[in-house]
DNA sequence: AATTTTTTGCAAATCACTTGCATTTTCGAT
DNA sequence: ATCGAAAATGCAAGTGATTTGCAAAAAATT
């Protein structure tokens, strides 16, 4: 196990949230270059040990986002999130729950699904009660829907 | 309306399949630069015209995919899509079905959701009939819908 | 420890997408 | 229909995230 992977695995199992490439690659830049933590994500994601889902928003622009993800492990099984569109920040939304809409799609359309991405936007608990609902400085957001 | 919005509301409305900016630029390229598909298309989304996500597939790398959302018609409602691994075609999952989930999220945990994002990705049906399970290196699978 | 294999760092490249700005188009009011 | 303000477009150049080539350095093997 290499010096850089071993960093990358820790800040991630560290977060209680997901980590752009950038976000990781500041808080381990004593250790490496972030072409290193590109590489390295690839090689987790790939050896099945990260997952990732690309996320637009305002503030930290296109990035995909990674969480770790260890066989056997519950904290580490395959989550969903929610981010804040003002506050930027991710809530946890636990375990997967798609499991048996995925199936029902698999049987009805006769198609193998090997993975997903899922995430919701809006506005947390603490911006709303700050009085942040999204009228402000909300550009694309009126409906429950979309992105 | 611009000869630029109407050529893209056009190939949109036409596909039956999310299109990625480059695919409407190609497709409309007689008419408008490619700057100008960008813009539209953040105009339409803007405008609650057009639903977006970003997905990345071996063939095309990461891109933003586009589809018609016209309120009220149901042929253009907010849907969900599958994305196979192998042909890289997309396959309509119909009308969103996580509603519930999403408002149980919302009562769990106090956070208001105004978007979200939801694909699968995996092996259609004619891939998988083709004995193509796996990531093979071909394009051009089989025939099926558009193009 | 010597050899082979993999990983890393740096520089430069790519790719999708955005921005500045001058030139059209569109559109509402005349 | 026409004029002028406001919005949209094209082109060139810029961003920012991510990738790639290649030689040096670190791991894994023997």
């Amino acid at each position: 196990m290499t010096k850089a992977r071993k960093a990358v695995l820790e800040v991630l199992g560290t977060a209680e949230r997901p980590l752009s490439a950038s976000e990781i690659s500041s808080l381990v830049s004593h250790c490496c270059d972030p072409v290193t933590i590109y590489r390295t994500l690839h090689y987790l994601e790939d050896k099945g040990l990260a997952d990732s889902f690309v996320l637009h928003c305002t503030e930290h622009g296109t990035e995909r986002y990674f969480t770790l993800l260890a066989p056997g492990e519950a904290s580490y099984a395959h989550h969903h999130w929610f981010h804040c569109e003002h506050c930027h920040q991710f809530i946890d939304l636990g375990d997967c729950r798609i499991g048996t809409l995925v199936d029902a799609y698999q049987e009805e359309l006769g198609i193998r699904v090997t993975g997903h991405t899922l995430y919701l936007t809006g506005v947390c608990p603490a911006c709303s009660s700050l009085g942040r609902n999204g009228q402000e400085h909300d550009h694309r957001g009126h409906e429950s829907q979309s992105e």
